[in-house]
DNA sequence: GACTGAACTATACC
DNA sequence: ACGGGTATAGTTCAGTC
């Protein structure tokens, strides 16, 4: 029976039928129905010829190719046909060969068999065959089509369709629907709460789950609180069997946990293998399962599942402020929500009351998953359009990877045949290359300075790489006619000035970031804010993939150029703007501060159009901001000024503090609040007078120990498993104490430590480091010499002041 | 045993 | 293994006098 239904891709698989590779989308109607289309699919790769190869030659090595077999136990993969095409190839122009397989498993195989002299490269049998379905048949997730095919019952492909959806269909034809309705995925959020923090060590003690309509707490647990949310089951196998019969009943498009790849998913897989149980969560009943990585990613045939702490880590970090990327902080910045905090204790000590908190903690932190999801989604659905992968891949992948997709799922317009990924001789190769001489910054001199601003250059290293066309493609043997020549530390390099599909690429980026960035301003609402924000990423991680070891497009030359042309504008512009009879105070690649010097700010403004007229290609510099004051300081030797570290007034009494221990999480509270508040005095007001009184108060409450101890907490992060480390610091001292008491540990963490008194007053800062529940009174001289006065001591240098002898005058004036 | 500089480590800036 | 380089600064540790 055939059937036409509107329908919107959600999910990408892939299974084998007879030998052959089918693409399996999960969907929904325009309906709400949940819908499986089954789609055929050859997969293909190229073999590039030798230009100048003779078409008879040519159809010789066809003929050959055509007869390639691959024998394994389950399958035959032959050549289903060849076709001859004039393709580009970083840049220049040759005939290849493109060679339909019967199945994608056995691409690597018969490339391997194309040893022909005349094929100078294989390509494109590296890439996941989900990618090259959608690139080739341009079916894009998010997106609404018109599908007609034949309707297919349980016993078609081997019982494929045997699936838990409303309709399965065979696709005879997809074609993209004119209207695309806004598309609100069906989503459901959970979380567990274990008894061990190891994985699978401990019980899972309650799972909540939280959806449109649905709000639970499974337990086995305490089974006598009476609390409307809370479920209880027999013991632990019935609360996860009724965790998964939930999960089937709601039915989600997406299951969104946070940490759910690297906790709650592990945790759950191995207390159903304890329990004999099996965590069918999949529409066709199966497992979950775990892909290799770093992280291994948690996948659910026909439900996505999306680890927004995945997404946020790549996404969204470098633009937050919170300090670690732990769900309550980040809710908490993100949603403007209020932290519960919540004591997790061993299990014997919990009381009634303590429970009943515990689950409405394991409760709070699903809403809170979900309504993280809620505010991510525009993000995370923009991403997956505009990247062209799917929602699993594009949450999972690294800014890198994203980009790189960018460009694959971009190349047919330039008839471009993909480059081949980097295999592993190739990439310890990369990674032993030196470094290479990386932006200016511009040694500063220290003092308070009055009425300055702030120019920089807008997608600074983008607009470079555009302008320039730097890229592997354009990248020249020798110097030619028409080229960019670049001066390197150690050699010259040159690039060819016809536009490279790279430049091409990434200058359409930035335009669509440009065009979208106004549509937004226009019509602010989150789905135009997050089409321009997926641009704006994609453009800021162009440069950084150049000199990244795994990037298909490799190019640490044209990553090198690239710094080596933006010394050379910033220093420019800097000397134009010093001629000018301003007076630049400091620089950081793509940032120039200077002072007005009696320039009024219209003046400035038409400076800054006299440098854009001789800006070449895209590059554009622009105003950041007019500031009342600025604050640099000498490094801790005190000899010269400390670059990346500066404080900003602007005229609105806004702070922009850089670099100093107030924005460092691993100095303790006191240090960084009596910092702010310091620069903050001083550049208020423009002097010190407030600012030394304070400091002085504050000392005096330090000796007499009235300091709270959450303000001196020290928290520094663990990077490594604790063998690795071939130092000794307190804050693996500390961590080590904490495995001995059974604490939970894992890299990643911050660990909390304070330095309290010791008798022995010579005795090493990780011997006096104590965990924070300890009742040993701190070690007011380390306080002192150690966090507030390194904090505070180069701003009052500033004033000439010598904070140390101040304080010690003081001390011997008390005495007398 | 005091001193010094290198090594190690963490974290920030752009 | 899962963008880049530049920069500051604390603590430990090994070598020197």
């Amino acid at each position: 029976m055939n059937t036409d239904i509107k329908f919107i891709p959600i999910d990408y698989d892939y299974f084998d039928f007879n030998g052959k590779n089918y693409i399996k989308l999960i969907g929904r109607d325009n309906k709400g129905k949940r819908i499986c289309i089954i789609d055929h699919f050859n997969p293909y790769f190229w073999a590039i010829l030798k230009q100048g190869t003779s078409e008879k030659t040519i159809q010789k090595i066809q003929q050959k190719i055509q007869k390639i077999k691959i024998k394994s136990s389950s399958r035959i993969t032959s050549v289903i046909k060849t076709e001859l095409h004039n393709k580009n190839y970083l840049g220049e122009e040759y005939k290849a060969i493109k060679i339909f397989i019967s199945n994608y498993k056995d691409g690597h195989a018969i490339a391997d068999k194309l040893g022909m002299k005349e094929i100078i490269a294989r390509r494109g049998y590296d890439i996941r065959i989900l990618s090259k379905y959608i690139i080739d048949k341009n079916i894009l997730p998010l997106t609404w089509y018109n599908t007609s095919g034949e309707i297919i019952d349980n016993d078609d492909f081997a019982g494929i369709a045997n699936i838990d959806v409303d309709l399965c269909v065979k696709a005879e034809s997809i074609t993209k629907s004119e209207s695309q309705p806004s598309f609100t995925p069906k989503v459901l959020a959970f979380d567990i709460e274990a008894d061990e923090f190891e994985i699978g060590k401990g019980h899972i003690l309650m799972i909540s789950l939280v959806g449109e309509n649905m709000k639970k707490v499974l337990t086995w647990k305490h089974c006598k609180i009476k609390q409307d949310y809370v479920e209880c089951f027999k013991d632990e196998e019935d609360m996860l069997e009724a965790f998964v019969k939930y999960i089937k009943e709601y039915s989600p498009d997406i299951i969104t946990g946070y940490f759910s790849d690297g906790f709650d998913l592990p945790y759950l897989r191995a207390r159903a293998i304890h329990n004999k149980i099996k965590l069918a969560l999949g529409l066709d009943n199966s497992n979950v399962k775990f892909a290799r990585g770093r992280i291994p990613s948690a996948r659910i045939s026909g439900v996505i599942h999306i680890d927004l702490f995945r997404f946020i880590q790549t996404a969204y970090s470098q633009y937050l402020q919170s300090e670690t990327l732990g769900l309550n902080e980040i809710a908490s910045e993100l949603l403007g929500e209020k932290k519960i905090e919540f004591e997790h204790k061993q299990k014997a000590k919990r009381t009634q009351k303590e429970w009943k908190d515990f689950f409405e903690y394991n409760l709070q932190d699903s809403i809170l998953t979900y309504r993280l999801f809620e505010k991510a989604w525009p993000d995370i659905s923009e991403f997956s359009k505009v990247i062209q992968e799917p929602l699993f891949e594009v949450t999972r992948d690294t800014m890198a990877t994203n980009s790189e997709n960018y460009f694959l799922h971009n190349l047919d317009k330039f008839n471009e045949i993909p480059e081949k990924k980097p295999i592993h001789e190739e990439i310890s190769e990369r990674r032993m290359r030196p470094r290479y001489q990386g932006a200016f910054v511009f040694q500063p001199t220290p003092n308070l300075y009055n009425n300055l601003a702030i120019f920089d250059f807008t997608s600074y290293w983008p607009s470079i790489i555009v302008s320039f066309n730097l890229s592997r493609a354009t990248l020249l043997d020798k110097k030619q006619s028409n080229s960019t020549e670049v001066n390197l530390d150690d050699k010259k390099v040159y690039f060819s000035k016809k536009t490279g599909f790279f430049s091409k690429i990434l200058s359409e980026i930035i335009e669509k970031r440009k065009k979208y960035k106004q549509e937004y301003q226009k019509n602010p609402n989150p789905i135009t804010k997050a089409r321009s924000n997926a641009y704006k990423l994609l453009a800021n991680a162009s440069y950084g993939y150049l000199g990244f070891f795994g990037a298909r497009y490799y190019c640490p030359e044209a990553g090198a150029s690239a710094t080596a042309i933006s010394r050379d504008f910033t220093k420019k512009t800097i000397d134009l703007m010093n001629k000018q009879g301003y007076k630049v105070i400091y620089s950081d690649t793509d940032s120039i501060a200077f002072l007005l010097n009696k320039h009024t700010k219209s003046q400035v403004l038409e400076l800054l159009k006299k440098i854009n007229k001789n800006l070449p290609g895209i590059m554009e510099l622009e105003l950041e901001d007019f500031y009342k004051r600025g604050i640099w300081v000498t490094t801790r030797a005190g000899t010269f000024g400390a670059k990346k570290k500066y404080a900003l007034i602007n005229h609105k009494d806004k702070l922009k503090i850089r670099g100093f221990e107030t924005v460092r999480r691993d100095w303790c509270r006191l240090a960084r609040n009596i910092q702010n508040n310091i620069l903050k005095m001083i550049l208020e007001q423009g002097n010190h007078e407030k600012a030394l009184e304070y400091l002085k108060q504050i000392i005096k409450k330090l000796k007499k120990r009235e300091i709270e101890k959450k303000l001196l907490i020290i928290k520094t992060q663990l990077k490594k498993p604790i063998s690795e480390y071939k130092a000794n610091t307190p804050h693996i001292a500390i961590a080590r104490q904490m495995q001995e008491k059974e604490m939970p540990v894992d890299i990643g963490m911050l660990i909390e430590y304070y330095i309290a008194e010791t008798k022995d007053k010579k005795a090493r800062i990780r011997d006096k480091a104590k965990l924070p529940d300890e009742n040993i009174p701190y070690d007011i001289e380390y306080y002192l010499n150690n966090q507030i006065l390194p904090a505070v001591e180069n701003i009052f240098q500033v004033f000439n002041i010598n904070i140390k002898e101040v304080i010690e005058r003081g001390r011997q004036a008390t005495l007398f």
